[in-house]
DNA sequence: CGACGCCTGGACAACGTTGTCAGCACGCCG
DNA sequence: CGGCGTGCTGACAACGTTGTCCAGGCGTCG
């Protein structure tokens, strides 16, 4: 700036007033100072900026996986609103790590982001206390903070979509239902079960523990587990699988159990189609995903974009000073039927 | 960092020291200045630390749409390398806009990022030139940089991909061939139709322009377009789709046409099974997908995290100051058989 | 014709950090 | 006992920008 100063033959303050587009600059000057500006390739430094203003115009977005399409869509999601409110996004994945989450967001503090949108992996937030203290803002998403931090919250009905999930296939005959999640320390899959559990209970069905499994969707896992519940007694008729990533994995250790592989399509038309491998089981899966229509499943569908879009602007109300009690969304989930839910339960041999 | 040094009773400089781990520092010090900060919630602020230094530890992602599992895989892995690295990262989706790829860039510019890994959208990088003049690297990764704009690049081998995947289908018996690709002023699609080309004539196949539609994976336009080619006099026994999103519109353009939908799996073994609503068509899919080993969709397969983790690695070698000459890594592709590029054409009806 | 106000431009400090260099105390050696 | 090296601490400038304040020139109005 000092050169562009010196290049256009105009003080330092003139060229920061040109830059910045600030009123009381001459027309000529301006030009002057915009030729030199292009001349020399100059590009204002906006830690200089960040550092004399104190607003940086960033955030931090902290998920548990940048791969993983659900945190991929809310990202995408949070982006685009922090593009519309001219802040550039700082990412990062927690995988599932306390710690890290931990040290990303006091990374991205360190850096002065205006805000934090936060999928917490950790149930220990009171290390956010002096970053509120200095005036930072958080949003929590998809995931509650722990206890003693006071923030905003933007979540899916878990515990509503896992009992309609699970009510899907009761009323389709199913009294034997198995639950897949995933490892009950992270809440939604806490949530999920509680709401599997609910549905059983409003249907008046006993909760067999036999029937569920919690735990990463590996394929090693779930292959063993199915192994299990499907070589049980008393099998399960019908599958709620507890995310998407353990809906997938499912399917495919189902392929690999069964033997069998997916076939040409046959004619059959709706409810009637299944996916391939399922064998006659019943299958709603939580979270919708991609060719989840080709393939017929059922799912809860939970809307990611909307989730981090949610979380943005809420954020940037907050930055732009507003002030209210600390919020807790809730985004209503959506149960989409598309065959694989609702197919009947086999006769039960035992009464035949 | 005023305030701890005060209440340490110490100068500014030693907590500098102190938290920066720098050597000459009384162990006693130390610890009244630790404790001083503990008390205070003290935090470093690095925009100041950046000024100061000139390094900023931070490098900036430009993608197409960070909600693509494609450009998620890569960003996932440049994460990765550059967080081994200490460096925190910014990103942005360009959307398939050269405007806004630029924006992006020179927002990332303006925060002085140590250096950047760019998707580009644009052909036109003029622009990087003052960058480059200030130190700025950048690494260009999927995709080349426009002409004039010397820049390490890492690609994957789209030509010899679709060569390879043009004359998988050849060596099954296909003689008419349709490609299905993006537009062709993006550098991976009119690639991936040389590749086609040159899997044509080296088989003394005719390229037939009717049996190419190239185009955004928007399912209005792969239904029309498939239409067209099904109806066509001389229709296409196979089909080759240029990228993942054009693959699974494909599938799905296809169960909407031919009116099948997914059905139970049969006991088919590979390599006779194939993908629901295909009809008797084979496909080769450009790029891997989730399902689609289930689904049984033969595919020529990128590596987007490699390409990530190259174009990272290649950043990272520059950013410690290797001066080496530009470079073009070109990653290969992988041929996966899945039984929907193994199906033979059917019995031509015109030699009866 | 003079005073006043507006428009334009510039000098200077400050943001919070780090690099440089100087100073002080202490202990050791000559 | 003095000089010097060493280990620790501190003062100060600088990074590049912006906010505050002031000065000078010019037009306008009394």
């Amino acid at each position: 700036m000092n050169d562009v100063a010196a290049a256009a033959g105009v003080a330092l303050k003139t060229v920061s007033r040109v830059v910045n587009n600030e009123p009381g600059v001459n027309a000529a000057t301006a030009l002057r100072v915009h030729a030199a500006i292009d001349r020399l390739g100059y590009r204002r430094n906006d830690s200089a900026r960040t550092l004399r203003r104190g607003r940086t115009a960033s955030i931090g977005l902290v998920i548990e996986d940048a791969a993983d399409v659900f945190y991929s869509s809310l990202s995408r999601a949070v982006e685009e609103t922090a593009l519309h409110h001219g802040c550039l996004l700082f990412t990062g994945s927690s995988q599932e790590d306390a710690a890290r989450e931990r040290d990303l967001v006091l990374a991205f503090c360190a850096r002065r982001v205006d805000g934090l949108i936060i999928v917490p992996a950790g149930t220990d937030h009171t290390y956010l206390a002096p970053e509120f203290e200095a005036g930072t803002r958080a949003v929590f998403a998809d995931r509650p903070p722990g206890a003693g931090c006071e923030a905003d919250v933007v979540l899916s009905d878990n515990v509503g979509g896992a009992r309609a999930g699970t009510a899907h296939l009761i009323a389709h005959g199913h009294r034997r239902v198995a639950f897949l999640g995933d490892l009950p320390r992270i809440f939604t899959a806490a949530e999920r079960l509680r709401g599997y559990r609910e549905a059983l209970a409003a249907a008046g069905l006993p909760y067999d523990e036999g029937l569920v499994a919690m735990g990463p969707a590996e394929p090693a896992r779930l292959r063993a587990d199915l192994t299990r519940l499907l070589g049980a007694s008393d099998p399960p008729t019908a599958l709620l699988t507890g995310n998407g990533r353990t809906t997938v994995e499912t399917l495919r250790a189902l392929a690999s159990i069964t033997g069998s592989a997916p076939g040409p399509a046959t004619t059959g038309a709706f409810p009637d189609r299944a996916p391939p491998g399922l064998g006659g089981l019943a299958l709603v899966g939580f979270d919708d995903f991609e060719l989840a229509d080709l393939l017929g499943v059922t799912v809860v569908a939970q809307d990611p974009a909307r989730l981090g879009r949610t979380a943005a602007d809420l954020l940037f109300l907050r930055l732009a000073g507003d002030g209210g009690a600390v919020t807790r969304f809730e985004l209503p989930t959506r149960l989409i039927p598309r065959g694989s839910g609702e197919r009947p339960p086999p006769p039960r041999r035992d009464r035949g």
